[in-house]
RNA sequence: GGACUCGUAGCUCAGUUGGCUAGAGCGUUACAUUGACAUUGUAAAGGUCAGAGGUUCAAGUCCUCUCGAGUCCACCA
């Protein structure tokens, strides 16, 4: 045995050897089964995803105590993210995804990502995870595809579906909706303008969205306003006279502006619910490409900054703003991808009706049988189940699963909105029957095809068939061109990673380990999604990890310049320092700072862990060599030992046996509380109770009281000592894989693994 | 506005049914060590556990308030 262990030279052997033996997952015992968050294809390692460690030491406690543990990875196509890194990566050669049809777009993103796939597994193999990679499943395979064009054929067929024209988050330039929780909201100072409107003034940082106005709103008890409520206004604009309608509504703040607001429902949530409450018309006047419409006369195709500019101008001129307030904050909605502002619009859009398929969700959470760690992650999820609107999830892009509905296109030429690249590979755009009547054929529309947009058209809707192929009805169908939300498909994770039968063994999952800020996004949908389809839980418990920060505490980010590479980290200490630096002396749900020091500091224990091995191979081998000339016998022991102590004895010095009852009993206090944190998933803790017990009881104390007994070549203590030894690499070994195995083959032989022991 | 977390040694943090002298890693200081390990050992310095009040035989731990840091949700015309 070498002075020091060289993780460098033993972890690819020992890994390699793991998946050649095939260790990679076990064949006996109860089953336990983790399915693994799927990371981006296209992804690599950053330290966020080295608290998959934590799955990685469920997964081998769990072997080494018995059971049949199985980790199924893959990995997700993350629609919208890996678009948009695309996207960047075309803008670098002057292009734009408007360049390509949307299967053109699709193939060479897909090409893209393959590229760039499969570095992930290798990084995690290197930090030694048991996952069992053969059955890696990607979020674009067949089968997810089929059950995530099933379960939304199910969902429509129950009523859990309907397509409307509804206000959504539009953000220009990523060039497509979002949900909710995709937004971010930002405190900003932006100018508010009071404008003249007829009788009244009234406050707004939006003033090119009052071409689509269509009321003006007063608090129903504001006796300022209180004779007006009902009546029309007459208002003097830009584009000259017009009435308008004066409502009262409880949504209305008097204290703020005036106490007067103006109505817009195509460009702003909450005015798009006060026109559903009062019967407004939606006057949409920005279009979907950013830009003002017909609508707004002199100021139609502008862009949405331009056009206020020069809306505010015109108003000064014709003296119709009153005053500016220069100091107003507010909060603005962005896009969470670019930081852009996003625009509220009216869009068609498939949504999914949460309202009853939120409801056993609840109830599941709030009887406990799902259960949350750390248990305060619980209420949050309650919060959000409670507060969860429908869902809109048709996205604006091509690289995802195309939602599965056809439009009927005969007889609805003049209806469906599209464009595409036609064989010159030109961009054409205009509603089917202008391409028709361009000489372009269905097929080459259909090849060419970017973008369809069918709108909602209530009392005649388009007819649309919804089904996993296309209609074959000798009819004429253009499918949709918008995919899911990958939140859609992801959130079926549970029910497309194991095979049929084990359904039956392995459903519900035990653990599904994720990190706490996709806990809306992914967590509750998977819930959702398993008990609308299985009527069972995905898995029993949830266990959130928090986030990896710098060694200050600092959020990692590229600005900030305190990003650390984990490889580099496992190159330069070894993937056992790596792991353990994550786990140890870190709080349950609280941020895991990654520090070098403390790498540093668990390589040491690595080594130490090495050296106890290496002092106790060392002896045995002198012990063998000298015993032709020294055998142990019966009734020896006793006397060398008398002499040893006595020989010994400046210092107070235990005698062998007391020293040896007083270990064994340490040990076993030691691993019965190991096994109960372990159980508790208090890996913090368990880690720590061994790295006290390993390095400075049995390190610093036995082995230092037992040293010339063992020197000696005492059969039992020799024995007492490995047992204790033994017992504790397998308690690390889920923390520390490599340096335990590696000391285990010394012992135990080249070919041997300590996975095949049990704990 | 609603919910939540945190404030413990110079730094980063443990401390789970309240209970022996409050701990670890790194850092600091002194000493030791050529047969397990300098990626070491022995020892030391360093804490009014944010502050105030309360419950209790007993509070870092439970309760209330104050101050400070942070997170999530909602809203902001």
């Amino acid at each position: 045995m070498d002075k020091k262990f060289k993780p460098s030279e033993a972890e690819e052997k020992i890994y390699n050897s793991w998946e050649k033996k095939g260790l990679l997952r076990s064949k006996r015992g109860k089953p336990f089964t983790i399915l693994m968050p799927p990371p981006n294809a296209n992804a690599s390692l950053h330290a966020g995803h080295g608290m998959y460690t934590v799955e990685d030491i469920l997964i081998r406690y769990k072997r080494l105590t018995g059971y049949d543990s199985l980790w199924i990875p893959g990995t997700d196509h993350a629609g919208f993210e890996t678009q948009y890194v695309y996207e960047k990566h075309l803008a670098r050669q002057g292009k734009s995804r408007f360049d390509y049809s949307r299967q053109d777009l699709y193939k060479n993103i897909y090409e893209f990502v393959v590229d760039n796939s499969g570095l992930i597994y290798e990084q995690f193999k290197r930090l030694g995870f048991l996952s069992d990679w053969e059955r890696s499943v990607f979020t674009l395979d067949k089968q997810v595809l089929q059950t995530v064009d099933s379960t939304f054929v199910k969902m429509e067929k129950d009523g859990h579906v309907y397509k409307d024209e509804y206000i959504v988050n539009y953000c220009f330039h990523c060039g497509t909706s979002l949900s909710e929780l995709e937004t971010v909201h930002i405190e900003r100072r932006d100018p508010l303008y009071y404008l003249k409107y007829g009788p009244f003034v009234l406050a707004t940082v939006r003033p090119e969205t009052k071409f689509g106005d269509t009321a003006v709103a007063v608090h129903p008890k504001d006796k300022r306003y209180q004779n007006w409520i009902g009546k029309e206004i007459q208002v003097e604009g830009l584009l000259g006279k017009f009435r308008m309608k004066v409502i009262s509504d409880e949504m209305v703040e008097r204290k703020f502006g005036t106490g007067v607001v103006k109505i817009t429902p195509a460009h702003d949530p909450k005015d798009f619910e006060a026109g559903k409450r009062h019967n407004l018309a939606v006057k949409k006047v920005i279009n979907i490409d950013g830009r003002l419409n017909e609508l707004t006369g002199p100021y139609a195709g502008l862009k949405i900054k331009q056009a206020r500019e020069k809306v505010v101008g015109d108003l000064q001129e014709k003296g119709l703003i009153e005053k500016v307030d220069e100091s107003y904050v507010h909060s603005v909605a962005v896009c969470y991808k670019c930081g852009r502002d996003l625009e509220p619009t009216i869009f068609p859009n498939w949504f999914i009706k949460v309202a009853d398929l939120k409801k056993p969700v609840i109830e599941a959470v709030k009887k406990e049988k799902i259960k949350f760690i750390p248990k305060r992650y619980k209420k949050q999820i309650l919060q959000w189940l409670e507060v969860m609107r429908d869902w809109p999830i048709s996205r604006q892009i091509a690289w995802g699963i195309r939602i599965p509905v056809w439009y009927l296109a005969d007889g609805n030429e003049n209806r469906i909105q599209l464009s595409f690249i036609d064989k010159k590979g030109k961009l054409k755009k205009g509603t089917l029957k202008q391409c028709l009547e361009l000489k372009h054929s269905l097929s080459e529309i259909r090849s060419g095809l970017q973008q369809v947009i069918v709108t909602v058209d209530k009392q005649n809707p388009v007819e649309y068939a919804v089904s996993n192929n296309e209609p074959k009805d000798g009819r004429n169908w253009l499918q949709e061109t918008d995919t899911f939300d990958t939140w859609f498909s992801s959130g079926q994770w549970p029910l497309v990673t194991l095979k049929k039968d084990e359904y039956e063994t392995r459903f519900p999952t035990d653990v599904m380990g994720t990190l706490s800020d996709i806990l809306p996004f992914w967590i509750s949908r998977m819930i959702l999604f398993s008990l609308y389809i299985k009527n069972e839980i995905p898995f029993k418990y949830v266990y959130l990890w928090s986030k990896v920060v710098d060694a200050k505490g600092q959020k990692m980010s590229k600005s900030k310049g305190n990003v650390i590479n984990p490889i580099d980290l496992v190159n330069k200490y070894g993937a056992d320092a790596f792991r353990a630096s994550l786990v140890f002396g870190i709080g349950e749900g609280s941020n895991v700072p990654l520090a070098e020091e403390k790498v540093i500091g668990m390589r040491n224990f690595a080594n130490k862990i090495w050296n106890i091995g290496r002092f106790i191979y060392m002896n045995l081998q002198v012990k063998s060599q000298k015993s032709p000339l020294l055998p142990p016998r019966a009734g020896f022991e006793g006397q060398a030992k008398v002499k040893t102590t006595t020989q010994n004895s400046k210092s107070t010095k235990l005698r062998t046996s007391e020293v040896l009852v007083e270990l064994a009993k340490e040990f076993q206090e030691e691993k019965k509380q190991y096994l109960k944190a372990m159980d508790n998933f208090r890996f913090s803790q368990a880690l720590g109770l061994v790295y006290e017990f390993v390095w400075h009881r049995l390190a610093d104390y036995y082995l230092e009281q037992l040293k010339e007994d063992l020197r000696n070549g005492k059969i039992k203590v020799r024995g007492e000592l490995e047992k204790v030894y033994f017992e504790n690499l397998k308690m690390l070994h889920p923390f520390m894989p490599y340096v335990t195995e590696a000391v285990w083959r010394v012992f135990h032989g080249e070919n041997s693994s300590i996975l095949n022991d049990q704990l």
